[in-house]
DNA sequence: CGCTGGCCTGTTTTT
DNA sequence: CAGGCCAGCG
């Protein structure tokens, strides 16, 4: 299909391609009012908001030079959002959507307008970020804090804070006030020491992302040409997942979008809600439909799950929303034998062995690859790790632990990273036969980055000579893998100071912070030198670092909004399900969560050896309901 | 010093 | 639920 700059009329715009949508969800793609949109796993938000921006951008319903901003909470999720949008929109139409997450919207924000903040809140223009595991409210609150003035109270009020609620209900848990509380309570006098200190008593600044949110709400409250400047230039926001949307950030979007013209559509699936142990509000589409007037529209076909999957979900469904609706599933049923199962293995060897050996032979039965399966934990992925690996090693596929940490990131954060991205496309360029695809992935992405205009012909041949003659060089130096993490990081270096340090950091603004360029660096050539540890030849070695040949393990936090083939839980017992007494709707959820992620099977495992399943018996018993079977296998 | 019992943590997005 | 940590005890 042709991909059109030009308008077209808003009666004859059709789907972007996709073969239909639903009818709610066309209905969405077109409205010009506020949209709550509540849809299931498989219901195809991202498309749904894909198809919105293709129609408001083509048809002129988002006029020129409004933009389109769509906040979503993960990076992942931002960034699959913007992809698909190009696909389907003209190059000048996709480049008034922008996409990016809170937190990188919030911090924009600061990084642009912070410095107009008054005295008391503004941050230092050079402040850092502070990580969770530096926020050490106990030693704060114990002992850095002193002792607070006669009237507010006594050191004995301030030691009766709950250090584990502090930052969440004083710290950050309602607007800032402009020129701080006029008569605090001992926790919000402490909670304006905390920031007193961290804007202005140390060396720098250092921000958490929670409080750069509350900065960045505060700045837009009381600065009414940065606010006016934002809502001019959006006139349609989208927000992704957000049932676990934070009261910071839905304050900050009141803020800024309130009584305004800017058109909302926010779509989540509250039967999804696992992040309200991390401030997500209890029911923010409540909230909205209330604030902002929403319209609510269900989605009802599921795109992702076999009829059978689907109808069992609805029962687990049943049991976080006794009115929700039953989906309808727009795929078949591709397997023989049941689509869910409960496998009881007397010990984790002989469940890590059995586990394996099924994996290899589906993959022969369906003609399927490691990364259609999915192994999911509910918590501490390594340690399940230890056990499973081995024996997956032993059948010929290689696990990996999403979760692993490579240096000082994570390992699925850091190929997400665009410089190491970057270096693995120049590196299979350089050294693999048959790069046709690299080759263009190489060229597109530096013609971005070194600002050559796409009509520019002279200058994009002039880059593909020293693309051409670069790789060969690259090529010529390291005809190996590297053995040595000298060599992994030279590799790493040569290549960054061909496409340009400055141009990377110019390119994205978060490099030239804090020093996370390098971190990230260090990282990639920690990980590359561990995926040539059983290989010289540089192919395999970069298929290892992407983990082509791998199986994934994760916990159920990070399986949220990906999909496999085929799902295995390992460990549905007590242990792992801890928390499940606490909060019994969050940890069914989870379980809702890791269930929805297949397409056509779903195992779970137990072991007596890990724990009882008595706490759990409630999951057990949707399951039974459902007429999953409980099976001895080894 | 070494043991014990009680308390806490674990799932964690984000530059 | 299980493992780590730490204060307090013998």
């Amino acid at each position: 299909m042709a991909v059109l700059s030009r308008r077209i009329r808003s009666e004859d715009w059709k789907p972007v391609g996709v073969k239909a949508l639903e009818v709610n969800a066309l209905q969405v793609v077109r409205s010009a009012d506020n949209r709550s949109i509540i849809a299931g796993p498989g219901a195809g938000k991202t498309e749904l908001l894909a198809q919105r921006a293709a129609y408001l951008l083509q048809t002129g319903a988002a006029p020129a030079p409004r933009r389109i901003l769509a906040i979503s909470f993960k990076r992942d999720a931002a960034t699959n959002l913007a992809a698909r949008v190009r696909q389907r929109c003209h190059r000048n139409h996709a480049a008034r959507f922008d996409s990016m997450t809170f937190d990188a919207f919030a911090k924009g924000l600061i990084d642009r307008f912070g410095q107009a903040l008054p005295e008391r809140w503004r941050p230092r223009p050079d402040y850092e970020i502070m990580i969770p595991g530096e926020r050490d409210y106990r030693e704060f609150l114990s002992r850095q804090i002193g002792v607070p003035p006669a009237p507010v109270g006594t050191y004995a009020d301030i030691q009766a804070i709950p250090v584990k609620t502090f930052e969440r209900r004083h710290l950050v848990g309602t607007p800032l006030p402009l020129d701080g509380w006029s008569q605090p309570t001992p926790a919000q006098w402490a909670a304006e020491r905390y920031w007193q200190m961290f804007l202005h008593e140390g060396r720098k600044s250092f921000l958490s992302f929670p409080m750069i949110g509350r900065l960045a709400e505060l700045l837009l409250r009381v600065n009414p040409m940065a606010r006016d400047a934002l809502r001019l230039t959006y006139s349609h926001l989208f927000m992704d997942e957000f049932q676990d949307t934070t009261q910071i950030q839905y304050d900050l979007v009141r803020t800024i979008f309130l009584g305004t013209n800017t058109v909302i559509t926010a779509v989540g699936d509250n039967k999804q809600q696992i992040m309200r142990w991390a401030m997500a509000m209890d029911d923010p589409f409540t909230a909205f439909d209330g604030d902002f007037g929403a319209t609510r529209t269900p989605l009802y076909n599921n795109y992702r799950s076999s009829p059978e999957l689907v109808r069992i979900q609805h029962i687990l469904a049943q049991a976080l929303d006794a009115q929700a609706v039953a989906p309808v599933s727009k795929t078949v049923g591709t397997i023989a034998g049941a689509s869910c199962a409960i496998w009881d293995f007397s010990t984790p060897e002989t469940e890590a062995a059995r586990l394996a050996d099924v994996v290899v032979a589906e993959m022969k039965a369906h003609a399927l690859g490691p990364r259609d399966f999915v192994l999911l934990v509910r918590q501490k992925a390594s340690e399940y790790a230890t056990v499973l690996d081995p024996a997956f090693v032993a059948a010929g596929i290689p696990l990996r632990n999403e979760a692993g940490m490579v240096g000082s990131i994570m390992l699925q954060d850091l190929l997400v990273e665009a410089v190491s991205e970057l270096i693995v496309a120049v590196l299979r360029l350089a050294m693999t036969t048959r790069a046709g695809r690299h080759w263009t992935a190489c060229q597109e992405a530096l013609i971005a980055l070194w600002g050559i205009a796409p009509d520019d012909e002279v200058a994009q041949a002039r880059l593909a000579n020293e693309l051409d003659a670069y790789v060969t060089q690259l090529n010529t130096t390291y005809p190996n893998s590297p053995k040595s993490k000298a060599v992994s990081r030279s590799v790493v270096d040569d290549i960054l100071e061909f496409i340009g340090r400055e141009k990377v950091i110019a390119a994205h603004p978060a490099y030239g912070q804090g020093g996370w360029l390098d971190k990230v660096l260090d990282s990639a050539a920690e990980h590359l030198l561990a995926s040539s540890h059983n290989d010289i030849e540089w192919s395999s070695a970069l298929d290892t670092y992407e983990g082509v040949h791998a199986i994934p393990l994760m916990t159920i936090h990070k399986s949220k909004g990906l999909e496999y083939h085929s799902v295995i839980f390992v460990g549905l017992d007590d242990g792992a399900w801890w928390s499940f007494a606490n909060d019994q709707i969050e940890a069914t959820a989870g379980f809702f969560v890791a269930f929805t992620r297949a397409k056509q099977r779903v195992v779970f495992t137990y072991c007596a050896q890990r724990g009882t399943r008595t706490k759990i018996a409630t999951l057990y018993q949707l399951l039974t309901n459902a007429g999953v079977k409980n099976i001895k296998v080894a």
